[in-house]
DNA sequence: TAGCACCTGCTGATTTTTTAGCACCCCGCG
DNA sequence: CGCGGGGTGCTAAAAAATCAGCAGGTGCTA
C-alpha cells in the first residue's frame, strides 16, 4: 500500500494534507487558515498530530513553534495523485488526461509554455521511441 | 461551493464515488467489488443510498435492481478534479502539470498520441494567442 | 406452492472522526 | 517577580461515518 493513500485518509486528514502540499510547509496556525469551516486551533493541532502519527507528516521546530512537512515528498504525491486521476476519470488514458488538460489551461498558457511543450514531446518522442 | 466537493465527502463516499466515476454507472455489487476493504453488501446499499440523499448520485433501474450514476457529469467532475489538482501539486501552473503528466505517461504514449497532442498545441496556439 | 436467490428499505449500534478544553511550558516585558 | 501571549500534549465528549441485520418484495423453478 502506497504511503500517499489519500484513499484511506478522512476527510480533515486529506484537507490538511492537501494545504501542507500546497504550502510546502505550514504551522497549525496557517493550516487552520486553509481550512474551511475552520474548527478551533486546538482541533487543528490535535489532527495535526494525528497526521504526525500515521507518518503522513513529520514536523520541524521554528523556534518554539512547530512546523509540519510531507513525509513522502511532493513530487511522489503528485505522481500518485496524477495516476489515481487518470485511472478514475480518464480512463487510465493519459493522453486523454493531457488533452483535457490542455483544453483547461488554454487561457492561462503562454505562447512561450506551449513552446516549451513541443519540445518536450519532441524530446519524449525521440527517447521513448 | 462546487456540486463536485470531494473535499466535503468522507472516506467511503469518495471511494465509491471514484468507483462509480471510472464505471460510469455501477451496480452496488459492483461498487462493492472494487471497494478496498469490501464492507457488507448492505453497507455498500446504505452508503449509495446516501450519497444519493446528498445529491452526488442517482439511479436508474434495470430489472429490479437499481443501478448508479454521478448527477454531475464525468467532464465537470474531471475538470474539478484536474483544477484541484492543479492548485495542491502544481503552484496553479498547468504549463507544470502538463510536463508532469508527459512525462508519466512518456512510455505510454505512442507516437500517434504525441502527434495528435503536438497538433492540439497549435491548434491552442492559434487559436489562444 | 414452497424454496431459493436475488433485490430493496430501514434502523440501531459500533467505530471512527472531529472537536474543544484543560494543564502545562517557555519567553518577553512592565 | 507576575502577568500575558504564544506554544505544546493529552483526553473526554460530541458528531459523523460506517456497518450489519432484519423485514419484505420479486421472480424463477422444482
Amino acid at each position: 500500500m502506497s504511503p500517499t493513500a489519500p484513499e484511506h485518509m478522512s476527510r480533515r486528514e486529506r484537507q490538511i494534507m492537501d494545504i501542507v502540499y500546497a504550502e510546502g510547509r505550514a504551522t497549525a496556525a496557517q493550516v487552520r487558515e486553509h481550512l474551511p469551516d475552520p474548527p478551533s486551533y486546538s482541533a487543528v493541532r490535535a489532527l495535526l498530530r494525528i497526521l504526525e502519527d500515521k507518518g503522513h507528516l513529520r514536523h520541524e521546530t521554528d523556534g518554539n513553534r512547530y512546523v509540519y512537512l510531507p513525509t513522502v515528498p511532493r513530487g511522489t504525491a503528485r505522481r500518485s495523485a496524477l495516476e489515481n486521476l487518470i485511472t478514475t476519470f480518464f480512463d487510465g488514458s493519459p493522453r486523454d488526461a493531457m488533452a483535457a488538460l490542455l483544453d483547461l489551461g488554454k487561457d492561462e498558457l503562454t505562447s512561450e509554455d506551449l513552446d516549451r511543450l513541443s519540445k518536450a514531446i519532441e524530446k519524449a518522442r525521440r527517447e521513448g521511441r
